[in-house]
DNA sequence: TGTACATCAGTGAACGCGCGTTCACTGATGTAC
DNA sequence: TGTACATCAGTGAACGCGCGTTCACTGATGTAC
């Protein structure tokens, strides 16, 4: 008798807040929001996320950590479904990269966003810092620029984050009629080390 | 007799409103701002916002131009105070860009933000478009790119405000200790028309 | 295998708070004559 | 210059709402023996 009603102990509410989180972002923005409304779209009581979350911030660390993860997955991914040289692995994060924040605008938006940006939070911290690491891995396959190292990875990073932010107040056309602006012919080129 | 109290007629509330809603932002972010708060601030009653703004939203959207029109004015006067050359004159646009972003964090914040992405009000998408416009003039200063119009807007863009939200993120360092990697470093080359 | 018991993860009622909005009001300003 | 009057831009009380949080509770789970 495995299934039937479970009034206690939902298995893995956690889990269940965080995605009703994601929804409701995705829905209404941050505004859309809060812990009543996740708890009630987990089909539990308003005060039941006191147990998995310490309040609202918590649970906006939470979906934050699952949204990088996710993020990261975006690129891995990419990279592994498409061709193995350098020229096209920095292609492909790239496209993740692009492909993550048309997806799943809202939380692209949470991400990068101001009560973010000072969490401490160690799940969230880790889940950036390997985000950020697929992209130096990529980069590390090309030759260092000659400033120093990190200076690949800003230069590319700052191009396809821009890129997505002018695509997303859709300022990529000279005219509401023409194509936009793909994001090849302005990605910075880097010089491959070896002949792979 | 031109001072003593003003119990009615403040004079240019709107303006004040825009002001404190401005400081309330800087302060604490977008949930610092609501209309209490605001009115609070301009020392007027709870309910006077409502006689200059439709709503809540009336007002972000007014701060939101407000904000575009002082981003713009850090641009134009960069590139004024500069010399004239068509990289200087790319090159100050590109250090008011930076310096907005990093003087006025919240307001930046606000004017990419989703809220503001799909405002109609005329004032603010007037704004909005003649800061556009100030990096078009700019850019007009050098050969179009191969591929057309608006790319090198593209490219710098891109660039410029993707290192303004890494360097947020203080992503701009190998290490903790070592200096941010400068926007020089990462800045697209354009090719100038004309020997100016 | 059964029993006692501690712990865990929910419920639902209650709370106080700040919010946007409404409304009758009133004093200041501007205009007509 | 003075008067009447409409309009404008404030006040302050009141409203209902959704919010996060607290709290006593209870049923389910896990553990010791």
């Amino acid at each position: 008798m495995p299934t039937k009603s479970t009034p206690h102990h939902h298995g893995n509410l956690r889990r269940a807040l965080v995605s009703a989180g994601i929804e409701l972002l995705s829905e209404g923005g941050r505004a859309n929001l809060t812990l009543r409304k996740t708890a009630a779209r987990a089909n539990v009581s308003h005060a039941a996320p006191a147990h998995h979350f310490d309040g609202l911030d918590g649970l906006l660390q939470a979906i934050a950590a699952a949204a990088f993860l996710q993020f990261t997955d975006y690129m891995v991914s990419a990279r592994a479904n498409g061709q193995q040289d350098a020229q096209s692995q920095l292609q492909s994060i790239v496209r993740g990269y692009l492909d993550f924040a048309q997806d799943h605008e809202a939380l692209f938006d949470l991400i990068f966003s101001e009560p973010i940006k000072n969490a401490k939070n160690p799940e969230l911290v880790n889940a950036s810092a390997r985000a950020f690491e697929v992209l130096s891995e990529t980069c590390a396959l090309f030759h260092e620029h000659p400033n120093g190292p990190l200076v690949n990875e800003i230069r590319i990073w700052s191009s396809v984050h821009g890129y997505a932010i002018l695509r997303k107040f859709d300022r990529l056309r000279p005219h509401p009629a023409a194509p936009a602006i793909p994001f090849d012919w302005i990605m910075p080129t880097l010089t491959p080390k070896a002949n792979t």
